[in-house]
DNA sequence: CGAGAAATACTCACTATGAGAGGAACTGGC
DNA sequence: GCCAGTTCCTCTCATAGTGAGTATTTCTCG
């Protein structure tokens, strides 16, 4: 008996025909900016509309096997480096997100050093790192967060529903970033102190105490390593050599570095 | 076209038969005890085992939507009741995590109050409250949590993997405690700090310090709303009587309330 | 060399937390 | 009706953590 022999004698009407896919949003920090990875699309529909990286999932990959297959095919990176981290982030299923047929994705969420070559893909798709700012996305799903204005037309530059996809990843990675040293994916293996709150003020897209952020990032326990070594010159603008740093063996950072007052998005 | 016709003719290679369920793991508190409602299988595989309730989504149904209805057939509370808490929590699509075909699985965690009636199912399928405790559970996937001791074949009681499901929306719950003020769905509408503070200390399944507690919650904006009425009598075992509050109108608990320290599960 | 900038280290006021103590109100049992 | 025990609620105190500001020193750039 084949798979689909199986499939149609045990109920057909029970499986309705749905598609599962894997998409991934990639995030790195390149020029001060927070950038995710898009590939134009070459067919119908959203032909020429920017998406996230995604695919079928394959019939014997595992979901997370999947999203790791699209984020190497796409950066190039073998996930299998350790520098990279992926996670599950949500699936999004609604009956018509897809014209075609009823598609549920399984969206996962990667944070990626800033990469020597720009998104080389493999395949013949376009891909390029887009600055999220700009992009105009609307509020994430489960995030009571402050109403964002939101420019009309701007979310129309993503495909399908990845609009909301990406901004689900943006507020999970901005969450993330207070409880976990996840920061430190962002930053190659040796960094500074400044290297790293520069991730968060990006990330946060706001601005932190230097010194109030230094002391805290140093009393975490488990949070940075110290290699002993300084920089070899001073800031670009000036300044002393800093010291370099490694990541901890910390999972979980605590107390957890809480982003600026959110009063407002409380309610 | 039909449907079938236009999914043949596009591409057929590229969708392998993938069925999508959904599954819900329905929390609630009984006799100071964290309950999970599940239902006994009546066919194979798995067949007589206990699995989370859950089904295949319908063509037109939303994942929530499908997630609720299986709340409601389960329970009998039209979810749509305010007290009853509905969230994704992860999908699960293993390719052999269902012998008979690849079967991606999106789950959802509930939070509900202490219902009258005990899991009046509105079908056929057995099904029951089981207290969580000794039902020996794996760690939760993303959860750096400290091992548990597995005590062999304990785990072999639920289907699938439902064992793992269910320790993923254990941690969940466990962690949304922390900063969301969910734990008033599990109480009734009106509730006294030391009701709030039992299912904290069920879930949490540790012991808190009351007064430090009291003033604790109180003093988070939004999370507790004066009723100015008392219980009528006092404690069973005595004490005087205690007033009674209302959840507020907070979406987060600022700031939170931590799980008593995990030092040892950080790393 | 001087101006400006950044890394690091302080101080200080304020808030939050864990632990404990104690008064008052209530229960059930006798 | 009284007592012993329990619980609600409040308070204190020591300690930890945070935001804001300042100071010192070491750099780069022009």
């Amino acid at each position: 008996m084949t798979e689909e022999e199986f499939l149609a004698a045990y109920d057909p009407s029970a499986f309705p025909p749905v598609a599962v896919t894997v998409d991934v949003v990639v995030l790195t920090i390149r020029d001060e900016q927070l950038n995710v990875l898009l590939v134009r699309r070459g067919e119908a529909p959203y032909e020429g509309r920017w998406a996230l990286p995604g695919g079928f999932v394959r019939p014997d990959e595992d979901l997370a096997a999947g999203a790791q297959r699209e984020l190497a095919e796409e950066t190039g990176v073998g996930a299998r480096l350790r520098r990279v981290h992926l996670e599950q982030l949500a699936s999004y299923g609604a009956p018509r997100r897809d014209p075609r047929m009823r598609v549920v994705s399984v969206a996962y969420l990667a944070f990626v050093p800033d990469l020597p070559e720009p998104a080389a893909g493999t395949d013949a798709r376009e891909s390029a790192w887009v600055p999220v700012a700009g992009l105009g996305l609307p509020d994430a799903a489960g995030a009571p967060g402050r109403p964002v204005r939101q420019r009309p037309g701007a979310t129309r530059g993503l495909a399908f529903d990845h609009a909301q996809i990406l901004a689900d990843g943006l507020e999970r990675a901005r969450s993330k970033l207070e409880y976990t040293p996840l920061a430190t994916r962002f930053v190659g293996e040796e960094f500074t102190i400044a290297e790293l709150r520069r991730v968060y003020e990006t990330v946060w897209d706001d601005s932190l105490h230097a010194g109030n952020f230094h002391r805290k990032v140093l009393s975490v326990p488990g949070f940075m390593e110290s290699t002993g070594v300084t920089t070899d010159r001073g800031g670009s603008r000036g300044g002393p050599r800093s010291r370099l740093y490694r990541a901890g063996d910390a999972r979980l950072l605590h107390p957890a570095l809480l982003r600026p007052s959110r009063e407002d998005s409380i309610r």
